[in-house]
DNA sequence: GAATTAATTGAACGTTTGTTTTATTAATTA
DNA sequence: TAATTAATAAAACAAACGTTCAATTAATTC
């Protein structure tokens, strides 16, 4: 056999990244064979080496994606010139919206760093890097301006980070409970870490409707 | 080759045991050989079939050896009797001090749940619970009392668990940062998610060395 | 319609995998 | 000291691994 009919480049490499991320996810990237991959996408394994070098690559390309897209939807919608609670608000907002509406790829990227190479390794740490600062940096403004009430940025930024990246670990879109109630109450509680006062609290979180889209 | 000089079950099973929890940390557990492990031991690969069945049951013996440990831990100290916010700093103190002193572990247990069968799963999701109920507990009694300001129980109690447990991702005790600073901090934190206002959340968290040791 | 390029298969490669079996020696008990 | 048990090595198993290569067909270009 040879070149299928209907055969598509783009709409392949597209439905191997679809199903590696899902695999990925469930069983853990060292767990996924190349062979189980192809079976999922449809194709043999030879396939898969004409859109991904090796393996890692493949792994490599999912992270990046991932990153590259979290730090371009922030770019997006970060009110840059608005006050620090304003700011912390949106962050953490989009920061929610984005990493349940990519469960899987966040698993992937969170879980799966010590399977690249060193130097892959350290490129996407750089990216989180990247993206953590804007956060240290909301911070940091807040506790100078008085508007926050913090002892450690850094400390408290990386506590951050940890409880709202936490809500894929349980969160479900159901009936109970929808993004947008989950987005609120985190806020409020990024609010309180801050060490944003009652009243100021609830004016901030209550009033980022645009921020929960 | 056969039995060597000076050979010891009790110690070759706890040599295998240390091996594997450092190998998986680092490598995750399907990564990591049996043959790799073996050599790490010094042994070769049939011995660990005297200690354990097969692959999966190191790795559910090593998850159960985790969760029983932070579980009698939280036993030993828990202050039963004491007002919320009190249980609350022991709470968050046990956590860190368990977890940081065996964040090898620590990454095994969280990481690797899905290489287990879904009997073992459940066994250890169990005892996570079970363990996770004694934060929901004392949070439902702090809002009850008026102590605390929750609006979502469950939802808070995620948030922490995810908040303190995290902690683990970045802190390496320097001589920037000890065990006691960072317990401290984040007792102040869970204070704060709690809504304790903030003259209490100080007595009670420096009041608290007890809980740090 | 012929030539070229894109997409894929099927077979094969040497390694490595988890695990089992058998033999052998050290330590312990009688 | 003889018999027994504990602890290991060495070799072997089939299965699965990531990857490469040559052949083949579909789609596109000329």
């Amino acid at each position: 056999m040879a070149r299928t009919s209907g055969s598509d480049g783009e709409k392949t490499e597209a439905a191997i990244r679809e199903a590696a991320v899902l695999l990925i996810a469930r069983h853990g990237f060292e767990a996924v064979s190349m062979r189980q991959l192809a079976a999922e996408v449809g194709v043999q394994a030879a396939a898969l080496y004409r859109y991904f070098p090796n393996k890692e690559e493949l792994l490599y390309s999912l992270m990046r994606e991932h990153m590259d897209g979290l730090i371009a939807s922030w770019e997006k919608v970060r009110p840059s010139s608005a006050d620090p609670a304003t700011r912390l608000a949106a962050y953490t907002a989009n920061h929610i919206r984005y990493h349940v509406e990519r469960r899987h790829s966040t698993h992937v990227s969170n879980m799966e760093l010590r399977s690249l190479s060193p130097e892959k390794l350290t490129a996407i740490l750089k990216l989180r890097t990247a993206y953590e600062k804007e956060l240290r940096q909301i911070l940091r403004d807040g506790a100078e301006s008085g508007a926050f009430d913090i002892e450690d940025t850094a400390l408290t930024a990386m506590a951050m980070i940890q409880m709202i990246t936490g809500v894929i670990v349980w969160f479900r879109p159901d009936e109970r409970l929808s993004v947008a109630d989950v987005t609120r109450k985190y806020q409020t509680m990024t609010m309180r870490l801050a060490g944003v006062e009652q009243t100021e609290e609830a004016r901030h979180v209550y009033a980022l409707d645009e921020f929960r889209a």
